[in-house]
DNA sequence: TGATTATAGTTGCATATGCAACCTTATATA
DNA sequence: TATATAAGGTTGCATATGCAACTATAATCA
């Protein structure tokens, strides 16, 4: 549902760069946020046509999966997939639901509590993957070099840390 | 809330590729997610701060400024925006609601409905441009060299294409 | 022409997200 | 030690999204 963006009157606002590299960025900008949307939508969808559950219930699994002893605190959890409290409360519920995690409370610290990834959660990982792997390769892989991959990897790097600054 | 993904048992699925380079690819999509993800929720934040709705609002009424009369059919719009018929639909309410288009029936096609930005409408695009062109000076265009913006431009072209495959 | 099929758009329902307020337990500070 | 403050989680409410079913008009074709 993203973006398209101004062709002309950029440039007032950001006096210290030129016009013309302003412009650029913006129409990058706009391609970046496009490309990235129509992939997931694709990959969403492989994974619906598959009869499987959404991309969120993946990284959240994952995570677990990865973790010692397939456990988290459910903070480290929001912390890692980039989600808010309360969406990484909500959908925990719904993964508890279908027996893919369970609650724990946590000894060490009373607030909290340990998830934990069932059997049946690392089952589904396992299920998930080769679609999800398909659609990389499909939708994104395919279509570049190796070093394209690496010098997008290393800059993408770099928005991830200067999205974090203050 | 996206991503973040497997580190090892990748390769099984990709046959015709290295397993070193699918691992980087996984690599780079999962960083590609999040920093885009991350960044858009910095400008969504940003606007929400200045008082400004969301992104959303801005991508459809500035198809609408820059069409011809001010105008477009609703499915136009649609594609532009990478937006579902129903989303666009019920995102017109709202912004019919916010008197920032008209709706007019259309004479040639009795199904369909003209849309018309409003006077308010082409003032909101202004007064949020700025806000947005910031954002993406501060999370995007500053940490990146000219020659790699139009490096990115190029590969998200390309992905957004190869995304448009059956 | 009449019947079928496709297109434009809307709506009810289920689900997902953001915000703010809340409960509970830890931590800091006086 | 008492009190304030912060951190981990949950929940009610408002809003946003996806899906499927629906209305109405156009286009196709037999």
């Amino acid at each position: 549902m993203f973006l398209k963006l101004q062709v002309q009157p950029i440039s007032f606002m950001l006096a210290d760069m030129s016009t013309k590299l302003a412009d650029i960025a913006v129409t990058a900008w706009a391609r970046l946020i496009r490309a990235q949307q129509a992939m997931l939508e694709r990959v969403e969808t492989d994974l619906k046509t598959a009869g499987l559950p959404p991309l969120a219930w993946y990284d959240v699994l994952l995570e677990l999966n990865r973790a010692e002893g397939g456990k988290l605190r459910q903070f480290e959890i929001g912390g890692k997939v980039l989600m808010s409290k309360y969406n990484v409360s909500r959908l925990l519920d719904r993964l508890e639901q279908g027996e893919m995690i369970n609650r724990q409370t946590c000894k060490e610290d009373r607030r909290g509590a340990h998830i934990i990834i069932t059997r049946g959660g690392k089952a589904l990982v396992k299920k998930m993957w080769p679609v999800y792997a398909h659609g990389i390769e499909r939708y994104f892989t395919r279509h570049l070099s190796a070093p394209e991959i690496e010098q997008l990897s290393e800059i993408m790097t770099r928005l991830i840390i200067g999205s974090k600054q203050p």
